[in-house]
RNA sequence: GCGGGCGUGGUGGAAUUGGUAGACACGCUAGACUUAGGAUCUAGUGCCGCGAGGUGUGAAGGUUCGAGUCCUUUCGCCCGCACCA
């Protein structure tokens, strides 16, 4: 009986669907189940194309199924889900072209996508299938929105916390002690401030502390597309998808504060299981930064006026700078600050303690206002501190303050009778009541830069600023205002692309204004610049000729001072970057100090001063949340008085509503501005049609104006509701939780589910999604593990990029062939105009194509042919180039041309053009199908090599429609089998590898199973036989379990299906049809060909699923030798090998090689000079 | 420029702590069989050489009894980030 791979695979894909044989349990577990640890394995969840599944996809499934499946062999409860990220773009882009609602398309594609997977065989459990677009569960998606919403983030704690415990704060203590994360612009106020607030006030400044916010912010905005985009959505300055053109453009947005998250998402990359490129490109994303933050007072201001005086930039003000350097201070304690703060904070001694707490111009490490009492800590990251200490506690003292002092090792040694004595300490130290520190508003008069390099500070010559700089209009002197406009709007123009196509031009104005060098006291020159990147930093930089080659050349290209603060460095040409292993010269209280020192001696003056802090830098950005677009989640948010409220989640899900254009309406608002039913009744709790909304309310983005602020109108409870959607993240985010308790209405995964499933083991997908995907859903992952719904960090324990497959593409040649006059020469260009003909441009032979061989015998064009070969070749192309040029001298025989030219020769220049790989075999096209199946072939002609052959020239691309490269899996299952597919692709090579595809060589694989099937039957009949097996079979079996588990657990697919026909060839070489074999082989093989792996079982007479068998143990005690082959090498070349048995000693080893006939010849009466024996290993003679 | 990764036959790729380089497969060559097939089987196949033998993992050097593997230098390719201060 052969081996009918169709009939099986149907048979065992409808059983497998039929007994839910995959499906995962839920805790409590019973029967089989009862036990068993659980395993997660996730695959990125598709976005169900129009294209369909090509035979790239199924690859990282692949082998995740067959990990699954082991698991599930070795006794796990395996999770192994698949779903859809069914919202997107392109599903809406048909519905823009052809008005089919993209719920529609969307359907379709599923429905396709889901055929294409259960022909290959995967054991997923589709009873926990998610979509993304389905309400049932965007309604979560909106849910974890609305948490965003109603959360902060507590800096001092690292972590999110519910916004109202933040009113709370407010109210009692206004924000300048609070460590939040929160916008730039914030202002700082005192309880009494805030409670005077109305509550429209309250809500706006709570907007700067939610973790999602809603905020005019400078977005990458894509005309083309008619949306803005994450910055992770674009790819060298163009749209990742399109490749349109992005600028940048002011805009009202929702936007996810996840750079409060950078220091986590940075330090947890070393909690988790990636690849060491996928973290950096998370690093690199992150891009954390060390150095310090410097404030430049300003010298001159426009008009003359508020000339400042040489103390300009007092204590008083700088109180901010130092607030913000008490925040730092907090988020990295020393082991004993951690120590004693654990013992402090939340009254535990009686009293509120504060950490990091500013008290005039000192940053005292804990204080208890009430009791007027200052902890301080020596040594640890602020020994530097340790001279001006005694000069603090004398201020403090004089202030009624009590300082007590601990050194570490007291914390460390006794931290019992540290809390002792601080607790005596407050006992006598009177009650007072707090007093209320006000500060300052942050940014004061003075231009604020991050550099990492704040050694170099004695080396700045100049600064400059992004031409956005909100500063820049505020500092230019009327002399430079009008270079200055010019200038800004020249750079606005500039698409960012423009502006990294072009980094070589040097470009920027001086503004007329000078800063203050915080310690010379210089005056220095203010200047604009493109080079200074508004978003990153504060947007402005110091610029250090010296040591920063773009300062440098912007420098030389102004003819700006460069000063050299190096000792033995020239800098005259370039910039000298290096750190280790220079002294700084020239530099006050910096010279003759090496990098380190002075890094940390500049830091330590400039807080001392005043004039800046050591400060940590993050590139990662807070992520934009808004899409112009239909096909995504509605935010469940509605608007009264320009403030976003939020739907309760009993009302939720907020379905999308209908609309009946797809694109932004006529005013230029979002797709969903087009519904006629998209205002929110607050009392019904319903959607309503926009007739409900007071006509001020229609004009939306007209967000502030208030009801009650139009005469007449009263307040009907009924709203406006968002018209932007969420992004393609937003539902990406969560979905490994939601797979654990898919279809629980109450909450998003229930808690039992969550604890027993915890997160991903084991995700495969793409590498694509490396900043984007990655980054949010960790992002949402710590959020919601925060706020107590997770108990897990990470989503991705271990995460396995998978290759891609590439495409071999054929292209079939066309000729354009351009006459010449001789061998040698072409027709002049006048010769060409004046005979009217081809004019320089060769013409293209239409419809006719030739082997790529022949084209390039044409192509050969030697100056003059010397040999008959040569003279032959010419002939040839004469001939096959001859009728066209008579064809074409028709047009031109008036002329004369023909006397007056001959074409001894043609220059000929190939065309290529992808053709369909299906009908290429190697390298061979098939004409005749190719002319019945594609139409613009029809009529074609080919013309072939002297074989009869034609030939396609191959190149190596990504597998896509429009290069006509795409390879079907239905086509590889239908004529091959699924099982063959999946061990094929496993075959080709490491999983994590991009690989080309090639259909030809699936033969291999083929074969192997045809192969194994037959050793389970002789002839037609299947036939096992009870006999024992013979050692060597025992042998082979066993080698091949310990390696293909190995291999298994490596990830090392492509080895196994290696070692898989290895086993087959020798078992089928031993004849061996023994079933104590032949029976656990099966189980072995299940995982990687469960189709065949069934039948064999079911064959073998087993009633149940070959999926529920245990998997086969190994056991060494097959595999122990007697004798070793030993590989004899002289001087490390192997020369030839010789049995011997292993129990044998060093010696005896040693004396058996040397008696050897063979070694004797080798050494040719010569004493070996040395001889390494390794036993069980290699012997070596050194001659 | 910075960071990560990789260079092995005609092709995809194997090679454990440094221990027989090229497993397995495609392709190719020759042969067998045959109611001609995209079938099956046998043998061969890194390169040079009839052979003995020599040579060989991008290149050069080093460590070692022994290097694809470790170290140094260098060349090439791929990926990520990038006027990031």
């Amino acid at each position: 009986m052969s081996y009918h791979f169709n009939k099986i695979e149907e048979k065992w894909q409808k059983y497998w669907a039929k007994n839910n044989t995959f499906k995962a349990q839920n805790p409590p577990l019973s029967g089989e189940k009862e036990g068993a640890p659980k395993y997660y394995v996730l695959d990125m969840f598709p976005y169900p194309s129009g294209a369909g599944l090509h035979v790239g996809h199924p690859l990282g499934y692949i082998a995740s199924d067959i990990y699954a499946r082991f698991k599930r062999h070795k006794g796990f409860n395996v999770l192994h889900p698949q779903g859809y990220d069914s919202f997107g773009l392109p599903a809406e882009q048909y519905a823009i072209q052809t008005g089919q609602h993209p719920a529609v398309t969307t359907e379709n594609n599923i429905a396709r996508y889901r055929e294409q997977l259960d022909k290959i065989g995967f054991s997923f459990d589709w009873s926990r299938e998610v979509r993304t677009s389905e309400p049932d569960y965007y309604k979560w998606t909106q849910w974890i929105f609305i948490q965003l919403f109603e959360s902060w983030y507590d800096q001092e704690a690292e972590k999110s916390r519910p916004i109202s415990e933040l009113v709370e704060l407010f109210s009692s203590e206004g924000n300048t002690r609070v460590n939040a994360a929160c916008d730039e612009d914030t202002e700082s106020f005192s309880a009494d401030e805030w409670n005077r607030f109305s509550a429209d006030e309250k809500e706006r400044i709570l907007l700067k502390y939610r973790l999602t916010y809603l905020a005019e912010a400078e977005v990458n905005w894509c005309p083309q597309l008619g949306t803005v985009l994450a910055n992770d959505e674009i790819v060298n300055g163009v749209s990742e998808r399109g490749g349109y053109p992005v600028i940048r453009k002011k805009m009202t947005q929702w936007s996810m504060r996840i750079s409060a998250f950078a220091e986590r998402l940075l330090q947890d990359l070393n909690k988790i299981d990636w690849t060491e490129s996928l973290k950096e490109s998370q690093r690199n994303w992150i891009g954390k930064s060390v150095g310090a933050m410097v404030e430049f007072p300003i010298l001159s201001f426009p008009k003359g006026e508020e000339k400042p005086g040489p103390g300009y930039m007092t204590g008083g003000n700088n109180a901010h700078l130092l607030l913000e350097k008490a925040r730092e201070n907090r988020n990295k304690p020393t082991e004993a600050e951690k120590t004693l703060w654990h013992n402090l904070r939340n009254k535990s001694l009686g009293y509120k303690f504060r950490q990091q707490h500013l008290i005039d111009d000192f940053i005292v490490d804990f204080v208890c206002l009430s009791k007027r009492l200052v902890v301080e800590v020596d040594g640890g990251i602020h020994d530097l501190q340790v001279e001006t200490d005694e000069q603090r506690t004398k201020i403090l003292e004089s202030q009624g303050f009590k300082v007590i002092r601990f050194r570490n090792e007291e914390l460390i040694g006794d931290i019992e009778a540290v809390l002792e004595r601080i607790k005596t300490n407050l006992a006598e130290q009177p009650a007072i009541r707090e007093k209320v520190q006000k500060a300052p508003p942050s940014g004061a008069g003075g231009i604020k830069v991050f550099t990492t390099r704040p050694d170099t500070i004695f080396g700045v010559t100049f600064m400059t600023l992004a031409p956005e700089h909100d500063l820049v209009q505020k500092i230019t002197t009327p002399e430079h205002r009008e270079e200055v406009e010019a200038y800004i709007e020249a750079s606005a123009k500039r698409s960012e692309r423009e502006r990294m196509a072009d980094v070589k031009t040097i470009s920027g104005v001086f503004t007329g204004a000078y800063a203050k060098h915080p310690f010379t006291g210089e005056s220095i020159p203010v200047w604009i610049g493109d080079y200074v990147l508004a978003g990153y930093g504060t947007g402005a930089v110091m610029a250090v000729p010296c040591g920063d080659q773009r300062d440098h050349d912007f420098a030389r290209h102004f003819d700006l001072p460069i000063t050299n603060i190096f000792e033995n460095v020239d800098v005259s040409q370039e910039a000298y970057a290096g750190k280790e292993g220079t002294v700084i010269a020239n530099s006050d209280f910096l010279s003759g100090l090496e990098y380190k020192e002075a890094l940390n001696k500049v830091i330590l003056e400039l807080e001392k001063t005043g004039h800046g802090y050591g400060k940590t830098n993050y590139r990662l950005r807070d992520a934009v949340f808004s899409r112009q677009r239909y096909w995504g989640e509605p935010f469940p948010v509605y608007y009264v008085n320009g403030l976003p409220k939020m739907i309760d989640l009993e009302h939720l899900p907020l379905r999308l509503p209908e609309v009946e254009k797809y694109l932004p309406t006529e005013t230029g608002e979002p797709p969903l501005g087009n519904a006629t039913d998209w205002a929110w009744d607050t009392k019904n709790n319903k959607v309503v049609s926009n007739e409900m909304l007071k006509k001020v309310q229609h004009d939306r983005s007209n967000r502030d104006v208030t009801p009650s602020a139009v005469e007449g109108s009263q307040d009907n409870g009924v709203y406006p509701l968002e018209l932007n959607t969420m992004p393609g993240w937003a539902g990406s985010s969560w979905y490994l939780f939601r797979y654990m308790d898919a279809g629980n209405p109450d909450r998003f995964v229930s808690e039992e589910a969550q604890k027993y499933w915890e997160n991903v083991d084991l995700y495969i997908g793409g590498s694509e999604h490396a900043t984007g995907h990655l980054l949010y859903s960790r992002f949402w992952t710590k959020f919601l593990h925060d706020r107590g719904w997770l108990t897990v960090e990470e989503p991705f324990k271990k995460l396995i990029n998978q290759g891609m497959i590439l495409g071999e593409s054929a292209f079939i040649k066309r000729i354009g062939f351009n006459l010449a006059k001789s061998f040698t020469e072409r027709l002049t260009k006048e010769e060409e105009e004046k005979y009217g003909i081809l004019q320089g441009k060769y013409e293209i032979i239409d419809n006719i194509y030739f082997s790529s061989d022949v084209v390039d015998i044409l192509k050969v064009s030697k100056s003059k042919p010397e040999t008959e070969e040569e003279l032959r070749m010419e002939e040839t192309k004469n001939n096959i180039l001859l009728p066209f040029y008579t064809e074409i001298s028709k047009d031109i025989a008036e002329n004369g041309l023909k006397n007056k030219v001959q074409p001894v020769g043609f220059f000929i220049k190939t065309y290529k053009t992808h053709v369909p790989v299906q009908f290429v075999l190697g390298n061979k096209l098939d004409i005749e199908n190719l002319k019945k199946e594609e139409n613009i072939y029809k009529d074609a002609s080919f013309v072939k090599n002297e074989k009869g052959e034609f030939l396609v020239d191959c190149e190596v691309e990504k597998m896509s429609k429009s290069k006509y490269n795409v390879v079907n899996p239905d086509e590889i299952c239908k004529d091959y089998g699924a099982d063959t597919l999946r061990m094929y692709e496993m075959f080709l090579g490491p999983l994590e590898q991009a690989k080309p595809w090639n259909t030809a060589g699936i033969t291999g694989v083929h074969n192997f199973l045809k192969k194994l099937w037959k050793l389970y039957h002789d002839g037609d009949e299947f036939s096992v036989s009870d006999d024992k097996p013979s050692a060597e079979s025992l042998k082979t079996f066993h080698k091949t379990i310990k390696k293909v588990t190995e291999d298994i657990e490596e990830f090392s697919f492509n080895t196994s299906v290696s070692t898989f026909m290895i086993c087959v060839n020798e078992l089928t070489a031993q004849k061996c049809n023994s079933l104590e074999i032949l029976e656990p082989l099966a189980v072995l093989i299940a995982p990687y060909a469960p189709h065949i792996a069934e039948e064999l079982w079911e064959k073998l007479g087993n009633s149940n699923s070959v999926s529920t068998a245990a998997y086969p143990e190994y056991e060494e005690k097959y595999l122990v030798e007697s004798t070793k082959n030993y590989p004899v090498s002289f001087n490390g070349k192997m020369r030839f090998t010789m049995e011997l048995p292993l129990d044998l000693s060093k010696d005896e080893i040693e004396k058996s090689v040397l008696a050897d006939d063979r070694t004797k010849n080798k050494l040719d009466g010569s004493t070996p000079k040395k001889i390494i024996v390794v036993p069980g290993k290699i012997v070596n003679i050194v001659i």
